[in-house]
DNA sequence: CTCATAATTTGGATCGTTCCAAATATCAAG
DNA sequence: CTTGATATTTGGAACGATCCAAATTATGAG
C-alpha cells in the first residue's frame, strides 16, 4: 500500500512553521531566516518529501519541461540530435521529455497532445512524414514556442532549423565528378519528403552543370535506413548503366550501401565511391571511413535547443528559419580508382 | 501574447451547463445525456479547449505516464529496447517519457527526481554504471513500481529483467572452440560492471572446461561502443598470443572490432572469427552478417513493459527477477578458416 | 525604553479538475 | 394527477503549492 504522500503542510506541522514558510524554503527565497531554512530542510529530508510539481504548475509558474519529438530514434542521427539538445536544455534547468513517433502521424498527434496536456514550455519537433501546418497550428495559436528541425513544415509559422541539403549534395556530387566519375546513382530516402526533393535537386544540378543528363532511373528511393541502403544499392548494381559512385540520402543508407556493395563483391572506397549525408558519429570510425556531408547532428541539436530557449525567454520571438551550412568531409569511402566498365558490370 | 487558457468553466458557461457536467463529458461518463454530450463536445472543439492533466492529477486519479530511463541512447540496443517498450505501453494507454543519462549517475538522479515530481505511474530503468540499491530505495518506499532492465542493481528490491549473460557467452565460446579456435580474446565492455563480470565468467568457464588457461591479458576492456571495439581489437592484434577469434561484449563492440580488423588487413569471418552479443537490428544486414548471442532487444523491451504494467495494475506485486534466455545466432562473422600462426602474426 | 524600520512569518484566496451528496427532470404505472 | 423510480444535472469541498497583503518579531538609533 503506497501511503499518502507527504505535503508542505505535513512539513510545516512537523517543523513548527507555516506552510508559507515551507513554500519559501522550497523556492529558495532569500526572505527566510537561515536557521528556519535549515530546520525545514532537515524535516523535508526526514519525511521524504517529494515536491508536487502539478500542484505548483496549477497555481502559478510556467512549466520547465520541454518536449522533444523525433520521427526515428533507431537512426543514430536522431539519437545524436537528442543528445545535443539534452546538453543545452539540461544546463538551462529544463527537463526534456523525449518521444519517438516512428514516422506515424497518429502517434505524433497523440504524443504532442499528451505533452500539451501535461503542460510544456516548448517543443522541438522533427516532424513525421506528412506533417502539415495544420498539425502545428493549435500550438502556435496557444503561444507555445515550437522549433521544427531537420524537415521543414511548409506554411507553418514556426522557427525552423534545417540544413542546406541541396548545396551539400551538390558539393558532394561535384567532388565525385572531379574525381572522374560519370555514372553516379542517388540512393535511398523516401521520395515524398521535401528533404529528399532538395537533395535530389542538388544531385541533378551538379550533374547537369557537368553536361550529364540524369534519368529518373538513376534515383533509387528506399527507406532511409541501413536496410533501405542495402536494397537501393542492390537495385543500383543491377542497373544497365554501370554506376561507379553513389551519393546517399543519409549515412544510414550509405552504411547499408557499403554492405550491399560488399555482398556483391565490390569494395566501397576501392572500386566504388560512396558518399553519405549527416556525419553521424560512426562515420569517422567505420571501415572504410565514410565520406559524408557533415551537418553535425549534435551541434544541430544544440542550436535547435538554443533557438527554443531564446523563444521561451523572449516570451514571443517571431519565427526564424535557419539553414545551417553543410560541409563535405572526405574520408575513405569516396576514394579509390574508378572501376572500369568491365569491373562495374561484374 | 498567449491568452489565458480555456477551462472547464468557460466551456460550461458557453454550453449552458455546469462544470460538473463538462467534467462528466470529459471522462466519457455514461451518466450524461447524449444531446448534452454532443453540445458540450462541440463547444470544446469550438473554444479549442486543452485538458489540464495537472489539475486532474492534483485532485484524484493516478498518472498515466511511465518513465523510461536508459543509459546510452546512442547505442542502438537501447533505442530498440525503447521501441519495444513503446509498443506495449502505448497500446495500454500510457504515455512514455524517455530520458537518456549517458552513464551519468548525477543525471540519472536528476531525471528520476524530476519524473517523480511530475508524478509517474511507474519507471523502467536501465541503470547507469554504479547505480546502487540506495538510488532506488525512495522509489520503492513510495510504492512506485520499478522495473530494472539489462543490468541488475544488487540488493534492490525491484523487479528485474536481465539476460543470461554467462550462459550466452559460454555457448558462444564453446562454438568457437568446436570450430577449432584456441586463442580467443574477450573484447570490450567496462570492467566494473556486473554484466561484464558475468560475460567474462562465461568466457572463462568455456575455455577452462576445454583445458585452456585464460590469462587476464586475454581480456581487453573498453567503452562498450563501436569506437571502444576498434581500440580493443587493435590492442588484441598487438598481443603476443596471436588470437584467431574474439567474443565481444556487445554488438557495437563487435562492429568496431570488425572495423579494427579490417584496418589491420584481417577480414572478419574469413581469417578471424567475431561473435557479438545483443543481436541488434543491423547484425543481420551488416557485412559480414554478425554472429551474435541474441537477446532480442525489442522483445526484451516489450517484456519489461509488460512486467511494469502488471505491477501497476496489481497495485503491488512483489519483485520478480527474470533471466531471459540468450540464443546463439550463427551468421557469417564467425565462419571462415582458422588463421595460421604466420597469418595471425601478420 | 520607545518608536521606526527592516527582517521574517503567516493565514486565506486561488489555480482547474474531480468527487460527492443532493437537487432536479423525466417517465411509467397506478 | 400522484408517486416512486430512474435518469440527469449541479453546487460546493477537496487536492497541494503559490502569492499577496497583513501580522509578527528582531534590530537599532535616539
Amino acid at each position: 500500500m503506497s501511503k499518502r504522500p507527504v505535503t508542505v503542510i505535513d512539513i510545516a506541522h512537523a517543523a513548527g512553521v507555516s506552510k508559507s514558510t515551507v513554500s519559501l524554503v522550497l523556492r529558495n527565497s532569500t526572505l527566510v531566516n537561515e536557521t528556519t531554512r535549515a530546520k525545514v530542510n532537515e524535516t523535508i529530508r526526514e519525511l521524504g518529501y517529494v515536491y508536487n510539481r502539478n500542484a505548483a504548475k496549477l497555481r502559478g509558474g510556467g512549466s520547465e519541461v520541454i518536449g522533444i519529438v523525433v520521427n526515428d530514434l533507431t537512426n543514430s542521427f536522431f539519437a545524436e540530435l537528442a543528445v545535443g539538445m539534452d546538453m543545452v536544455t539540461q544546463s538551462a534547468g529544463f527537463v526534456q521529455f523525449l518521444a519517438n513517433t516512428g514516422e506515424s502521424l497518429d502517434r505524433q498527434r497523440e504524443v504532442i497532445a499528451s505533452m500539451r496536456e501535461h503542460g510544456m514550455a516548448g517543443l522541438i519537433l522533427s516532424p513525421a512524414r506528412g506533417t502539415t501546418a495544420a498539425d502545428l497550428k493549435p500550438l502556435v495559436a496557444a503561444g507555445i514556442p515550437v522549433v521544427v528541425v531537420v524537415r521543414a513544415v511548409p506554411g507553418a509559422k514556426v522557427s525552423t532549423l534545417i540544413s542546406d541539403s541541396e548545396g551539400g549534395t551538390r558539393e558532394a556530387v561535384a567532388h565525385l565528378l572531379e574525381q572522374g566519375h560519370r555514372r553516379i546513382a542517388f540512393l535511398g530516402g523516401f521520395a515524398d519528403t521535401a528533404v529528399f526533393a532538395e537533395r535530389v535537386r542538388g544531385y541533378r544540378a551538379a550533374l547537369e552543370s557537368a553536361g550529364i543528363a540524369v534519368s529518373d532511373g538513376w534515383i533509387f528511393d528506399s527507406a532511409p535506413s541501413r536496410a533501405g541502403g542495402i536494397t537501393a544499392a542492390t537495385a543500383a548494381l543491377a542497373h544497365a548503366d554501370h554506376f561507379t559512385a553513389a551519393i546517399c540520402f543519409n549515412d544510414a543508407v550509405a552504411f547499408g550501401a557499403c554492405d550491399g556493395l560488399r555482398a556483391h563483391k565490390r569494395e566501397p572506397g576501392l572500386d566504388f565511391a560512396v558518399i553519405g549525408f549527416d556525419d553521424v558519429i560512426e562515420a569517422k570510425s567505420a571501415v572504410p571511413a565514410l565520406s559524408t556531408v557533415s551537418i553535425d547532428p549534435q551541434g544541430m541539436g544544440r542550436r535547435a535547443a538554443q533557438m527554443l530557449l531564446k523563444q521561451i525567454n523572449a516570451g514571443q520571438a517571431e519565427a526564424e528559419t535557419i539553414i545551417s551550412a553543410a560541409r563535405l568531409v572526405l574520408r575513405d569511402s569516396s576514394g579509390g580508382r574508378i572501376a572500369t566498365p568491365k569491373e562495374a558490370a561484374a
